[in-house]
DNA sequence: ACTTGTGAAGATGTTCACAGCA
DNA sequence: TGCTGTGAACATCTTCACAAGT
């Protein structure tokens, strides 16, 4: 399946998604051809690296000339799995949750939000984004036979460990975390944890000493 | 000033606010006393890697007993310099700016927002979580003779650069940015990324591959 | 007996420098 | 000539395994 040389190495994949944005940005500036001087100055990293991190997907550029940007871009889309929709459910619709939910940048790209869950009763049933929020209990039955990708979750520490077997029991193959607290699960499942106090002590860290 | 060995390395200093949390937790199930191998567990790493990053912090554990979690506590807080408040501002007041406003847990943590800065001349002069919104193109005079520590952009992609510059331009030192684009900054202001949908599309990849 | 602290080994990630090709 | 693709060198990070200390 995969065209590159060697597996794609984990801090690659998390430079992907930059080149990806990066692309775009020149495609709507009607820019056809970067090299990777360039593309590597947009993203934040380096030439050396940008061509390291290409080459992993195949040879697409052209010696003595650059990327070809639409070409770069759907290969990207591709190995990024984006050439289809992906289904998410959001959990906890606090402040966090709804921000998200009302949020428009990811149906954008490709990420539907299809469900939303709470615990406390005024919420149930109503729309938040356009999304109705359902019982948090209910999240296995809710998902019964649907097809869900990726969920997130949006609770306080407290829940989210339960809120995350759940979601391993409904079969949601990956999980965004933003609760501050690292979750269990099943080494099949993938999870990315965003923690916003963790960002702001390691920014603190970095204060001191300047 | 630094207690341990050799300087810490980047990767440790991204795992400290982890351990933390989970002094914390530790320490409202009154327990005291807590193994490399516990730590460990609770913080999603392992037993020698615990021991590594503290080891890098000075030699605060006993030898066939563990560590003591409130010297512990108190050295990483001291480390990540947690022990003074840290006065934050947050640029953009959309959907995840009101979000954070609103949000208690930064203060409790010593993380408080200090102002607030938002385009529309609607929101200007109105208080979201009880901070009022000044208006954007005001920053460098609305933060002069004040101390900021960090600033939270979290704007449209569009304009994050230029909110960069006038941060920068008010000395503010640090900066978390949620906007969707890479921003330049001197090298001497410390920056932290974090874009939700790099995170999704991240989980995409793994998703094709299982 | 038990758990830390740490050199050394191993794995992963980044940069260099140049051959290869348009 | 100019820019990609890539082995090799370098740097960083993680794991191992055991000596040292209580």
């Amino acid at each position: 399946m995969r065209k590159g040389k060697g597996r794609i190495s984990r801090s690659t994949i998390g430079r992907l998604p930059l080149y990806l944005r990066c692309l775009a940005q020149l495609s709507s500036q009607k820019v056809w051809v970067v090299s990777s001087e360039e593309l590597g100055r947009l993203a934040g990293t380096n030439a050396a690296q940008v061509r390291k991190d290409l080459s992993y997907l195949g040879e697409f550029g052209t010696r003595g000339v650059g990327y070809d940007v639409g070409k770069l871009t759907s290969h990207l889309s591709k190995t990024l799995g984006l050439n289809r929709k992906r289904y998410t459910v959001v959990v906890g619709v606090g402040n966090l949750g709804s921000a998200l939910l009302k949020y428009k940048g990811f149906r954008k790209k490709g990420f539907e939000i299809v469900a939303a869950f709470d615990k406390e009763p005024g919420k149930i049933g109503k729309r938040v984004g356009g999304v109705a929020i359902s019982d948090i209990n209910q999240i296995e039955q809710a998902l019964k036979g649907k097809r869900v990708d990726v969920g997130v979750i949006t609770t306080p520490a407290s829940v989210a460990q339960a809120v995350a077997d759940q979601l391993v029991a409904a079969k949601v193959p990956a999980i965004l975390n933003f609760a501050p607290v690292s979750i269990n699960v099943p080494k099949q499942v993938s999870v990315r944890q965003v923690d916003l106090s963790v960002e702001l002590q390691i920014l603190s860290f970095y204060l001191n000493r300047m």
